[in-house]
DNA sequence: ATGTCCGCGCGACGCGGA
């Protein structure tokens, strides 16, 4: 089975991009966030069109997240975090696709940091910590896969260095990726390509995908029952050169069957 | 510091967000 994680910027802007990566890698299952669309504007009927059953978490303007099967449509667990009701950002949304339990986020930016924003994302990853804790003590196969707008290591960025001051690299954020990971979560893409300079996001100026100027920041973690069934992994860039693009590119991973 | 794209509220482009 092979899962997908696509951060759109934009699902409107985007869909002719969109159904033609469905039409040319035919993931199973895909996580989308960065719809900016509200609830009803979802192009629910042409993804049905492309084989798609689609469930959604929309918003107005910002955010947004979505996860798609060809596989049996994704029964819906939960919209948002638990225990962070306050919180009206759409930026999680958790289903049971053909028995993994999939997690779909959209983890804020939060610069600029130190400020406000970058406050609101430390409260949200801790938010995230507990809920993924619950998940792994509940030992059930899971996938919590997205844009968490972490850049986990220095050979996750271009040029690490500009990054320090960024809320994206900042320690407070590495620190809380490096807990959340020590609950016994496996990074898909670095468990199998430790040492590969990998990137997922590449800005819209001064040409950073043709100079390769790229981040790492869209993420799988599995759970070990799925890590063990991990086959491969990677990155669809091919789709961040088309016309009318996202500035991220799609991140996939196979998993055995069975 | 720069730069670009998306959605919004407009009813042309400037602004917030990334």
């Amino acid at each position: 089975m092979k899962i997908a994680t696509y951060n759109v910027n934009g699902i409107s802007a985007r869909l002719p991009v969109l159904l033609r990566w469905l039409q040319e890698t035919a993931p199973d299952v895909v996580c989308l966030q960065e719809l900016k669309a509200p609830q009803e504007k979802f192009p629910e009927q042409a993804l049905q069109e492309a084989g798609y059953d689609a469930i959604w978490h929309g918003q107005k303007s910002w955010n947004g997240v979505a996860i798609l099967s060809k596989v049996g449509k994704p029964e819906e667990i939960q919209k948002g975090l638990p225990g962070n009701d306050e919180d009206d950002q759409s930026r999680y949304l958790e289903a049971r696709v053909n028995g993994i339990i999939i997690g779909c986020l959209y983890l804020p930016n939060g610069n600029p940091a130190p400020g406000p924003k970058f406050d609101y994302k430390l409260r949200w990853m801790e938010h995230f910590a507990q809920h993924a804790a619950m998940l792994i003590a509940s030992q059930e196969p899971v996938v919590l896969t997205g844009d968490y707008n972490v850049i986990p290591t220095e050979l996750d960025a271009y040029k690490p260095e500009r990054w320090v001051e960024d809320a994206l690299f900042r320690p407070e954020t590495r620190a809380a990726f490096q807990e959340l990971l020590a609950q016994g979560w496996t990074d898909a893409i670095r468990h199998l390509h430790p040492t590969e300079t990998i990137y997922t996001y590449f800005d819209y100026f001064r040409n950073a995908f043709g100079r390769n100027a790229g981040l790492r920041i869209d993420h799988f973690l599995l759970s070990p029952t799925v890590s063990a069934k991990l086959k491969a992994a990677g990155v669809d860039r091919d789709a961040r050169s088309w016309e009318k693009t996202s500035d991220h590119a799609p991140v996939w991973i196979e998993l055995a069957d069975g």
